[in-house]
DNA sequence: CGATGTATTGATGTGGATCAAAATAAGTGG
DNA sequence: CCACTTATTTTGATCCACATCAATACATCG
């Protein structure tokens, strides 16, 4: 599990994508090669709460995350909606869509601001990724990546209190996404959304940030959380 | 998630690994290839109970098991371990070492029974994986299918009872590793096991076992069930 | 026949979910 | 700028599915 960001000095700014990188996808290979594939894709704008694709759709498409905020989740029959990724820019997904024969998507995603994405046809991508091996290890180590993440979750579930797994979920998405301000790490996320990704329920959440706020290790306000002292949370 | 073996014509044989084939990770490729792949391996035999692996090495060999049984599994800090997968030959595991530069092993591997398998070092396969780039593709898929599994138990052990996650996991198994005998499909597993890939204790595990008994859908002896009615465990 | 892993069965406890209700904070459109 | 709607948040009270603990019984095997 990621340590989070107290030690290492202060590059805080993009630890996801560096500079001028598209997406971990296309990382290691050359500019040319980058524009060629950019040149291959269609971009497309969606609203927020719009739907990009269901769980269990045959993946047709592509996706990288360029602007906004998306979800990734997994709808049970029972009603209740699993939040599995927070999606951000550089984000790729649906890649199944990378094989010869695409699998069905696992997750369904959808907007939650307006958002922008880069968008590729399976056959594209194919002939891209045939031309650049690179994109088959790229996704690869990707795909091995969010597994790891959540056999990491699933352990955490299992074995890890409440506040532990909320502790977690707020440093890693401190990690990800958060703005670093003057007077802390800033998240934008519901309390409800937090809940989700750590397996919490709402209530839960909400009491347990109170309580950090009392200690004086966190501040909200609506949608937002301030982490003042990262190492606080920290349990183990 | 899989639907049982209740549809379709009676195929119990070997839905995992067609005929001959080796394992999913070499389907697709000609014989000549695979006869190739196959001379870049040694065979490698451990003991019931030996260790190949640990959580956080260095990705250095894949492995694909031939004979045997194996568990895949994470230790938490707490002390608990949880399984994540059994291993059933055919399956392949540390396929971070197809990588350019290899991650480390997610989980750790070991052998439940005496056990053959097929080891690769990372320079090898990877000069075979560019030779036969239907590899990365079999990889690319067999991770998300891992993915695939795991997003499943990890939805399931949100949004469902006990009872439906064992019966769920009892079900899985006998369909990948099942006997079929007369009686039913027998599994050879333990209480303890099979609760710990349902994410329920062995307690619980036993309790529900035996209430299946007493209703004449399972029968079981130490270290083994024989359902014998699947579809009464299907509760969806 | 100890010794060791597995299974059963009952009693007890509890972490958090769930339910209910109200307060607060943003939009939204007239 | 206000009235209205909708989403988020809080707080307290209640509940329960399961884990945990404890003790015993059962198998298996060297």
């Amino acid at each position: 599990m990621l340590r989070s960001d107290k030690s290492e000095n202060g590059h805080h700014s993009n630890p996801a994508t560096p500079p001028n990188l598209l997406s971990k996808l296309f990382s290691g290979i050359s500019e040319d090669g980058v524009a060629e594939i950019l040149a291959a894709a269609r971009t497309r704008k969606v609203f927020a709460k719009q739907m990009i694709f269901a769980t269990g759709d045959k993946a047709t498409h592509l996706f990288v995350l360029r602007e906004g905020r998306g979800r990734y989740s997994r709808l049970a029959k029972t009603g209740d909606e699993v939040l599995l990724k927070m999606l951000v820019p550089g984000d790729a997904f649906g890649i199944g869509t990378l094989l010869e024969s695409p699998s069905p998507y696992i997750g369904s995603a959808e907007a939650i601001s307006d958002a922008e994405m880069l968008v590729w046809e399976h056959a594209s991508i194919r002939r891209l990724a045939i031309r650049h091996p690179q994109i088959a290890d790229n996704a690869l180590r990707i795909v091995l990546h969010y597994l790891k993440r959540y056999v990491d979750r699933h352990v955490g579930l299992v074995t890890k209190t409440a506040e532990q797994r909320l502790a977690e979920t707020l440093l890693s998405l401190g990690h990800r996404t958060g703005r670093t301000l003057p007077a802390g790490v800033q998240v934008d996320v519901t309390n409800g959304q937090l809940g989700a990704l750590a397996d919490v329920s709402p209530f839960t959440a909400s009491r347990l940030l109170s309580g950090w706020e009392e200690k004086g290790t966190v501040s909200k306000s609506r949608g937002k959380v301030l982490i003042h002292l990262p190492e606080a949370l920290v349990v183990d």
